[in-house]
DNA sequence: TCGAAGATTGTCT
DNA sequence: GACAATCTTCGAG
């Protein structure tokens, strides 16, 4: 009950989509402020969102991590494209990954989303991770999150502002609920300091 | 509870 | 042909 309330207290909320210019900025600064927004995707089956407790910031050709690093390829395109759009790519056979692209137009920069508070459609995410699954497994991870929502290639390039998938304002997150750590799963320029996650949330993906 | 290894395919060299 | 911004399962302690 306690916790259908706070549920209820989170819908009520979620505002506007987030306009252009919020992405045409540092990488850094839209990862931080990306938490406590809300990822939304629509699809035949329904909506389902959540809101965002962990991402990560991959900044451009010089960054080795960085898809970009590689240089522009068919892959990589998204990633220089206009600040606001999606760069969704497959990883290991098996999984998705979703990025919001950053920064004015060739400057080849995004933030990944690599956990969520799952907020509506729950049973939609439930439905498709499997029904034995705890809340809190449903979207701790990138590839989970893209599993729940319904993520996948269709929506790579597509505009954040426009949908089917959008990021909308949230909960202001304050600066003393906010953890600067290193970010993970990869093996180049892994101890940068370009992870960011909500302190002490169930749903992060590690600590 | 933790660590190791397997699954599986698009992309680039 | 090698590798990858991951997740799950299985076995050991």
């Amino acid at each position: 009950m306690k916790e259908n309330a706070a549920l209820t207290a989170r819908r009520s909320r979620i505002g506007k989509v987030l306009p252009a210019t919020f992405y045409d900025r540092d990488t850094e600064h839209v990862s931080r402020e990306l938490l406590g927004c809300v990822l939304e995707c629509t699809t035949a089956e329904g909506k389902a969102s959540g809101i965002i407790v962990e991402t990560e910031a991959y900044i451009g050709e010089h960054d080795p991590a960085c898809h970009a690093a590689a240089g522009r390829t068919g892959r990589t395109a998204p990633l220089y494209g206009r600040p606001g759009i999606a760069y969704v790519y497959f990883i290991y056979g098996m999984y998705w990954c979703v990025n919001a692209v950053t920064r004015a137009e060739g400057l080849p920069s995004a933030v990944l989303i690599r956990a969520l508070e799952p907020v509506t459609g729950i049973e939609l995410m439930r439905a498709r991770r499997g029904p034995a699954r705890s809340d809190r497994e449903l979207t701790n991870g990138p590839g989970k999150l893209c599993i729940a929502l319904g993520i996948g290639r269709e929506h790579n390039g597509t505009s954040l502002l426009r949908g089917p998938l959008v990021i909308r304002e949230g909960e202001r997150v304050g600066g003393r609920d906010v953890v600067v750590a290193s970010r993970i799963g990869i093996k180049k320029a892994a101890d940068w300091p370009l992870r960011w996650y909500i302190r002490n949330n169930d749903f992060v993906s590690r600590r």
